[in-house]
DNA sequence: AATTGATGATTGTCTCGCCG
DNA sequence: CGGCGAGACAATCATCAATT
């Protein structure tokens, strides 16, 4: 031991990061180099990411840091909340800091220093010190097969505020302007297949309420181009909610009765929480606005 | 386009001093 | 005495331009 500051390198990892205003219990390890591993607590610039080993250096850091907002650009705004679109190649550093910043709440993330063949959007909220770094996800910039997300994590703090279903809303409309469809990669964590469920069951359920007038017109296809989701995932997604059968020509109908009292959709598999039987109206969520995206495909 | 080198900013660490 | 905050400074790092 050389002086006072060093009696915490008998930590093996970090426990926790101290991000703004946050102290945040970690969840998994992250390969940051070993000196800033051997940490109780990870101190984390809320701005430019930048990881620091002592609240000295993290104090002085703050003083000098000009950033107030992600790098990139804003490609969304909404009130307190933005969206930063950011290049990979543009802002290596910058990347490589989140990536290793999300591995912390991630299990089985592998992408943390080859960081140029991705772009990453960040949500943040806003206030009068900057735009506050709460959640992001990744997207390769020529996916093969056809992803339109690879890593997608929310902050512990500002988790179950909705941020993952509208972060995912955002990829699907980047890939509607991209006149694509899209799926996140494969395979998916648990965490991720929850979402993604919630998200899609949700997604077509608004889908068939708005047009519950001339379903009868609408194909598999139609719902596919206009929700910007594959075809593979908006019919496993319709099966499971048992409301899918097939013709005698072999095509897909939709067998729905929409109750248009309450607004909700009777469903054979509908989630039942609390042991109630009647159908939940289903929550308000944050949608992501068209309008609001000023975004050109890459 | 990729590599190298210079330059200026930032960090890690040492030391001192205060306080419980 | 031990822990913590702050100033100083050498070493390191990122950036950007010049060169191959």
């Amino acid at each position: 031991m050389r002086n006072g500051h060093d009696t915490l390198n008998h930590y093996r990892s970090i426990q926790h990061v101290r991000i703004g205003s946050y102290l945040i219990n970690t969840w998994y390890q992250a390969p940051y180099p070993e000196e800033y591993s051997r940490t109780d607590v990870l101190y984390i610039c809320e701005f430019c990411l930048k990881y620091m080993k002592s609240n000295f250096v993290s104090k002085r850091h703050k003083e000098n840091c000009c950033m107030k907002h992600p790098p990139g650009n804003e490609i969304y705004r909404d009130g307190q909340l933005s969206v930063f679109e950011v290049d990979g190649r543009k802002n290596k550093i910058y990347c490589q800091n989140l990536c290793l910043l999300a591995k912390l709440f991630l299990d089985h993330k592998t992408l943390f220093y080859d960081v140029e063949p991705f772009l990453f959007y960040i949500l943040t909220e806003t206030d009068n010190q900057g735009c506050h770094f709460v959640a992001y996800f990744s997207k390769e910039k020529r996916s093969k097969l056809g992803y339109n997300l690879s890593c997608i994590m929310t902050l512990p703090p500002h988790q179950r505020k909705g941020y993952g279903q509208f972060l995912i809303d955002i990829s699907y409309l980047l890939s509607k302007n991209e006149h694509k469809v899209g799926s996140p990669e494969k395979p998916l964590s648990d965490l991720g297949l929850l979402s993604y469920t919630k998200y899609w069951k949700q997604t077509l359920m608004d889908f068939i309420l708005e047009n519950k007038s001339h379903l009868g017109m609408t194909t598999i296809e139609d719902i596919s181009q206009h929700t910007s989701m594959t075809l593979d995932d908006v019919i496993s997604t319709l099966d499971k909610q048992g409301i899918l059968t097939k013709n005698k020509q072999g095509q897909f109908e939709l067998m729905v009765t929409v109750d248009t009292n309450s607004g909700s959709i009777a469903m054979q598999h509908d989630d039942i929480s609390g042991g109630s039987v009647t159908p939940m109206p289903y929550p308000k969520r944050l949608r992501a606005k068209q309008e609001l995206l000023t975004w050109v495909p890459y």
